[in-house]
DNA sequence: ATCTATATAGTATTTATTATTATATAATAA
DNA sequence: TTATTATATAATAATAAATACTATATAGAT
């Protein structure tokens, strides 16, 4: 990651009062260098080849409040597990149904903000106060799709 | 729920070889009825109305069954629970991040069709067989924004 | 260097979901 | 209608993700 974007994370967790320990500077290095969208299970056994005493816990401890403060974005699959994402950048997903492998899907950002914006419009029934949108495409990667015929018919 | 739609439902039921029972066709009633997008425990609490003895795992092996026939739609939320939404028709949900409510937002399909079958077009770095999508607005709900100054503050 | 509040590690608990198994019942045919 | 058979159900046990608890450690401040 850029040690810019380290420093505006790190900022902005000063500025909240959080401490900053190196356990959490390296969950947050973890999941924002990585492009596969690791769960929370995932990002503890990176976790433990720098620091083998880490708990569980402390993952996920560190990545709810990742997301409390924006800086990581939450994604629900299938297989009833949460993935963390640290490009909070405005993108889709794409996600296998049958494996769970979550890709991304760049978006022209003015289109996709434009499109949302015009579309929610005048279209709630409630009063709801949106302050995020996602989009995701569910189907099958390339490796479910090709090896194993069971679940590729419909 | 309208006959043609329950009738609709009953023959893909027979013609995959399913049998119909009491139980199976109360939950589809359930389901397909509720504009609350309920949880499988929500599911549950209804149909033991009428059903007093109906287990859990039956109704989660309902809905499971009618999710994989294409009869209703799973919707992940925080608050790690999956809910079911009867009304299989293209449309997106605006969920509230505090309290899990989740109601809709129609979308004029054609457009929503061309939106998103033009971005997702030679933009996955990966060949994915995508044959579904969604969309989802984050934020809260009317009361929770009113009633609870703590969560509304970003 | 000391102090204090927060973070962590280790463990226990909760909760949603799935698996197991014996019984009941829907579908089919005699 | 009755008998047969395969599937569905109810009841229970097991799994796995996420959260709660608590004593110790440590970051940040004095
Ligand atoms: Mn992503
Ligand atoms: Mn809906
Ligand atoms: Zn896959
Ligand atoms: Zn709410």
């Amino acid at each position: 990651m850029t040690d810019s974007r380290l420093n505006q994370i790190v900022s902005k967790i000063k500025k909240m009062g959080y401490s900053l320990t190196p356990q959490r500077v390296e969950i947050i290095k973890i999941v924002s260098e990585s492009k596969s969208h690791p769960s929370a299970a995932e990002v503890y056994n990176k976790i433990k080849e720098s620091y083998p005493m880490v708990s569980l816990n402390t993952v996920y401890k560190n990545l709810s409040m990742l997301s409390s403060l924006h800086e990581v974005k939450e994604i629900k699959t299938m297989q009833n597990s949460v993935h963390y994402d640290g490009d909070v950048s405005l993108h889709g997903h794409a996600i296998c149904e049958n494996c769970g492998k979550i890709i991304d899907v760049q978006i022209n950002e003015p289109d996709f903000k434009k499109f949302f914006e015009n579309k929610i419009k005048g279209r709630l029934t409630e009063n709801y106060h949106i302050n995020n949108y996602g989009v995701e495409f569910y189907g099958l990667c390339d490796y479910c799709y090709t090896a194993d015929p069971a679940v590729s018919e419909t």
